[in-house]
DNA sequence: CTGAAAGCGCTTACAG
DNA sequence: CTGAAAGCGCTTACAG
């Protein structure tokens, strides 16, 4: 790295209220309301002052404004470093969406990774130590300890994409169960009765909603559930292992995501069954393994505008009505037909 | 969404130096000097004093410090809307990384998205109009316009991905050009004399780069440069397009990413050329789509930790020392061979 | 409609 | 090694 110092530091000098208001021979107090729309200020002069504000390139002090008003007007996205190791993760597009969404509202975001060190050794995010932050939204689940320790601290919390069970924590999450549900029941209607489910089903709460929501429709139109149409696709650490089709082929299957229906696909395909012709499948989250496979896969849209919308207004509420809870969330997504699912028309394969 | 008030506020009391310097009857200077290891404390009162703030849960006032210090203590990161449109924007995981590396620099990274509209009207980010951070990292090109604007910013800028011809600001780039080179010797080692390029040369300056690095290999091993062998792959905007094979068929291609080249092995597998018996190919980036083909693709990481890296670095640097100026910066990318690539033995197809 | 005064919680330069 | 004093740039409650 070579250094060069060829060019002067720029000397734009930052103006403060103090000199606005020595320009118009006022008080800060009538700048500080005339910027801030605030009453108690003539609205002729209002105007002078706010023009030529923009005139001299005026920029608000914030850490004067937060050591006043205690709030820093940032709300912290919290997120697990194992969430954002892989290139694909769709907690990515969130945390933009999410950011995005906070700035209309007067927020910034700022992100911070959670390192497992940190979580194991319950250390709170950097971001809320040095206070940095109004509100923190945790973006996919942690530790319970962790969970715990964070449910202390004394800013509004928010949880997205997860719920921990007997905690009365605000949440945000995807409709797994009904979603599931729904998708299930449209491969019922299209005349499927024989209908696997691939996930480990014990993994993550998200995965076993989704199963649940698969069972119900199940149940609702007695179908039975054999036990041999379920197939784990990953270990216990959330780590995806290979796995089987079983000898006795079910007409449909609802994988619950859509890796691990690309990846059923092409076994299928290996195994000389036609998709759709001859097995349909469904999965969730509409991420790119839905449309890069052949054919391309119905699958269940997150709607992520929508619970990232819902997340932005209800922290945001918090941090003006800290005493406002909401409670679980739930987001249902959209089903997105594609080429992956068809009318089942003969009784055997 | 239902409120309820059933859970009281948390009555967590902030504490502060006062409190902690009343503890042991000692100045609050005493307490700052020594929570900040600076000197003029003695060792023991130093410790007793951090411990009691330990224990207390005491947090620093960030506001208070940054009014005094001038420093928000946070780096922002832009990023243009359009980047982030794509689930697979490989910006994610850069911006998560330079997030990761800010913080054990003791920052914290706001992350703006910049939209179209804001970028047209030359608005300057929000966390610069409110004084929010002390540096800015540009991820990915923006107008020109813009970045004169930007340019004129008293804060230290920083490109990432991409930089600006005759202007002196820092940048940190992929090494483009010498990694084709690079990539297309390798082609050239294992015998490929008629050698394609994919992509719009005249779409952005990494292609270009790519395109050149490509070229260079070629005249320096006298192999002739054949105008039927570039195929442009997207529009001037940017936006793939679809493309065909030429008619006289080279022995290897170099594609601009490795989604065109994906598209390509699809394309040649389609026409029936084999990959890589027939037709060798090599791409950038590393991404996804360099696996989910078949074959794997041979392929340029760009070594995304590294640019990271120095990019952090650097920022923090110039927010230390404004004077100080890098420059471009290039990190060069590595080789990930695969099995797209594959020595030519015959000599036509 | 306007402004004087107080104060948010730190850090820094200086004196002892 | 220790601390009194000043001050960073705002906002707020209050008085006029």
């Amino acid at each position: 790295m070579s250094k060069k110092d060829i060019r002067e530091p720029k000397k734009r000098i930052e103006v403060n209220m103090k000199q606005i208001a020595e320009i118009f021979d006022v008080s800060i107090v009538t700048v500080s309301k005339a910027l801030n729309d605030k009453d108690g200020v003539g609205d002729e002069l209002r105007e002078k002052i706010k023009q030529k504000a923009e005139e001299l390139g005026y920029r608000v002090n914030i850490a004067a404004r937060s050591l006043k008003t205690r709030k820093s007007y940032n709300i912290g996205i919290l997120i697990a470093n194992r969430y954002v190791e892989s290139q694909e993760s769709y907690y990515f597009s969130i945390s933009s969406e999410i950011v995005k969404r906070l700035n209309t509202e007067g927020y910034s975001g700022i992100i911070e990774i959670l390192l497992s060190e940190d979580e194991e050794r319950l250390i709170l995010p950097n971001m809320y130590n040095e206070q940095k932050v109004d509100g923190l939204i945790v973006l996919g689940q942690l530790e319970e300890d962790y969970l715990k320790k964070l449910e202390t601290i004394d800013i509004p919390l928010l949880y997205m994409d997860f719920y921990v069970s007997f905690s009365n924590a605000d949440s945000i999450v995807i409709d797994n169960f009904f979603s599931s549900y729904e998708v299930t029941h449209l491969l019922i209607e299209k005349g499927h009765e024989r209908i696997g489910f691939v996930g480990n089903i014990s993994s993550t709460s998200s995965i076993q909603d989704r199963f649940l929501g698969f069972y119900k429709a199940l149940l609702e139109n007695h179908l039975p559930l054999n036990n041999d149409y379920i197939i784990s696709d990953r270990d216990g650490l959330g780590k995806l292992i290979d796995f089987n089709l079983p000898s006795n082929m079910p007409t449909a299957f609802v994988a619950n995501c859509d890796q691990t229906a690309y990846k059923l696909i092409k076994k299928l395909k290996e195994g000389n069954y036609k998709v759709p012709e001859e097995v349909s499948v469904v999965s969730f989250d509409n991420s790119i393994f839905s449309t890069i496979s052949e054919p391309q896969i119905t699958t269940i849209d997150n709607n992520i505008k929508q619970m990232v919308e819902t997340a932005s207004k209800i922290i945001v509420k918090k941090i003006k009505n800290p005493k406002l809870t909401y409670g679980r969330i739930f987001i249902k997504g959209k089903t997105i037909i594609r080429d992956s699912t068809k009318i089942r028309l003969g009784n055997n394969l």
